[in-house]
DNA sequence: ATTATCTATAGATCTATAGATAATGC
DNA sequence: ATTATCTATAGATCTATAGATAATGC
């Protein structure tokens, strides 16, 4: 337990190892490029980590857990309407998106690496509170027995949600070229797409 | 140029290819593998495609056009309204994506691969005929002037149809973990999802 | 004769570990 | 003494090619 200059090798090795897993995945990125860029030699990353599937899977549990999260933060809004409420959940998920752009392809690799490891994932989600959830759950149901908004269960609201959300940094990268964006329409597009996601999601949920 | 038995060796050589690099990814397929899936030795991979990087970009190419191919099919819909019309593409869309659930993966994971040669995946869709699109693009004009739907872009229409029908099998196998769907259950959400997105884009366009 | 298929192997990785040396904590 | 870092290397790939042999077309 050494306190480097400012920073321990450890932390250097796990910070370099989860820039270059999540920019080129698993299977593309060595130990070799990991410890070249970290400016030690290749054992240091063995030493710390023992293999490079643990060095993966720490850094993939952290990045999993931290992006869903955040899609079931529902706390400070019991004061807004429903509405509103959705309205704010829709926007602060496209930032959190925005900010870790990289994660939903860093898990959707994961999984279909290791597809019959999937069961073990779900254990790493046992942290969320369902009880937010189901309270969410229980206010749709009651704007839709209120016909305020049409009937919608609330998986499709999620799934759409996620969805659009998701996809539009999925997708960015190879719609900029098909659509000839330069770097300013694209972020304009970025900037443009929070709130057309807000008016779909509520628009589509009018009875 | 010889005909095998009913197949060539170099299409059966193909299509083992493609069926697992749409699995695994360039990266985690070897030629190696692929021989052994097909029975003949890894020099004969080599021997018809020279290099793992040529077989893929074969594969890669026509996976790409059969996908931007179908985004833009709009033959024989001239007689429908815009409303019907634009029904039809969502279905059709959500039918072809379904039908190649792995290819959007492909392409994700091939313009990450390789950002700088992005410019040339341009090149591919020369092919697309840029007339139905414009003649699309007028008549969303024209129902907008009319004040038949909402003001919006086209490009903001067609990213929420690819980003739901694409992200849909894109979420699917993690989504169904964390929902703990069985495999009955899956396949109604996808059964369901196809008139959830047309109801969902549809009603986002109202006024 | 030409084309398809095989055997064998070079050369480049890459992961993981053993064992030596340097740095640090007590 | 213990922990961190390095050098060196084993062993397992993997891609690509050279060169031998088998199969086919004329």
């Amino acid at each position: 337990m050494e306190v480097k200059n400012n920073q321990s090798m450890e932390s250097i090795i796990l910070e370099t190892a989860e820039k270059l897993f999540l920019e080129k995945g698993f299977a593309m990125t060595s130990t070799t490029e990991i410890a070249k860029e970290v400016g030690c030699n290749q054992a240091l990353v063995h030493y710390y980590f023992r293999t490079k599937e643990n060095l993966f899977n720490v850094i993939f549990e952290k990045k999993f857990k931290e992006f869903f999260q955040s899609i079931f933060e529902l706390d400070n809004l019991n004061e807004l309407s429903f509405t509103d409420k959705l309205k704010h959940i829709i926007e602060s998920h496209y930032e959190m998106v925005r900010a870790n752009s990289k994660i939903p392809y860093l898990i959707i690799n994961e999984f279909s690496r290791k597809p019959e490891q999937v069961k073990e994932l779900k254990e790493k989600l046992k942290f969320i509170p369902g009880g937010l959830f189901r309270k969410f759950n229980d206010e749709l149901d009651s704007e839709i027995a209120a016909g305020r908004i049409r009937k919608i269960r609330m998986l499709d609201l999620i799934l759409s949600v996620v969805s659009l959300n998701v996809s539009l940094f999925l997708l960015m990268p190879i719609a900029s070229e098909i659509f000839e964006m330069t770097e300013i329409q694209k972020q304009m597009v970025i900037e443009n797409r929070k709130s057309e996601h807000v008016i779909m999601i509520l628009n589509s949920l009018r009875t």
